[in-house]
DNA sequence: CACAACTTTCAGTAATTTCTGAAAGTATAG
DNA sequence: CTATACTTTCAGAAATTACTGAAAGTTGTG
């Protein structure tokens, strides 16, 4: 894998986003070469790409095999594993967005859950309950929603997504529509 | 501000949580606690809740001012500043979504572009192209729909968010109705 | 103007995260 | 079983990020 000057920016672009994303710049950058590149890459092929060490890229396709993105393969006569990107760009992405929720929302929707089985000792923390509740209500809402999205399939996703703002002239249809039925 | 158990159980996990939602822990905490708060803070009466030095909470409000997330106060007689949390929850939760597709989507978004604009030099950058161009439409897509959504009023988003799944039939439902228009 | 009451900045330090490379582990071939 | 060709692990080092507190800056008051 020879890293010209355009395969070297997107994959250090890449890198610096990956801690954005939720991985770290090593990460990132292991990923988005396995990505372009057309054919699979060996740990040592990515060290020497990278100019990191063995055992970091070791580490990174760790990580990258638990966010399930990665796959091994091998070649006949070859001891080496092979590694290549996982599935298309929206399996990537249903995959980011999967994992995330399951490490930022979760823990956070559980802690709140917690706080509000207590009773609030006084109007401080009946306050403080108050704004919680709103804040889970809002998390468990956006979660069951991008929930049911991923089972929506890429086509139907993307016509939502095309709709854009549309989508509320066709709320408001559905109401009318659901409304003469109830008549 | 007194931090009860309750209370410092819901900032700490904030303050975890902050880094994850693109801000440190300190941030996460100062801000939780404006949100919890009936009241207004003074800068030192967040400092003592948190334990955290007058710099470092000076800091963090300075970067929460920028996701405008925190508002300014005074009282009369008083010279001290007042802080506390901007908007309804709604309020928040869009400037989240918003800030991080500033930082997040947004210079990705032009890196790819900057690549898909020059020539592909052999056959390996021919097939980096392919890939950054779906990834470069699908990122398009997402930010185009997170913002359009954003201009939808809560109320709607609400209706969209209980809809679910249920969105994949509503859209048979105006498929259906645009093609019997269409004969 | 000088002083008081505050806020912000920033150099140095502390804490955290990431990375290296050597050692340990694993699998296959002979 | 031993040698070889690999992969993984992990202690310590390097890099990065966050925090402190003293000094500088700002604003209002007498």
């Amino acid at each position: 894998m020879q890293m010209t000057p355009m395969i070297e920016s997107f994959v250090f672009h890449f890198g610096e986003m990956g801690s954005r994303w939720g991985f770290n710049r090593t990460v990132g950058q292991i990923y988005a070469l396995l990505v372009i590149s057309e054919s699979a890459l060996s740990a040592n092929d990515i060290g020497d790409a990278l100019g990191v060490s063995r055992g970091n890229v070791s580490m990174g396709l760790k990580e990258l095999h638990s966010w399930q993105l990665v796959q091994t393969t091998h070649k006949a006569g070859d001891r080496k594993d092979y590694y290549r990107a996982k599935g298309t760009i929206w399996d990537m992405a249903n995959r980011v967005f999967e994992e995330r929720r399951k490490r930022e929302m979760d823990p956070t929707l559980s802690m709140l859950r917690d706080i509000l089985l207590d009773e609030a000792a006084n109007p401080q923390e009946a306050y403080a309950q108050e704004r919680i509740h709103e804040i889970h209500d809002l998390l468990e809402n956006i979660t069951h929603w991008t929930q049911s999205l991923q089972t929506l399939s890429p086509d139907k996703l993307n016509t939502l997504m095309k709709l854009g703002s549309g989508v509320g002239k066709v709320l408001d249809l559905k109401d009318k529509l659901t409304q003469r039925k109830a008549e």
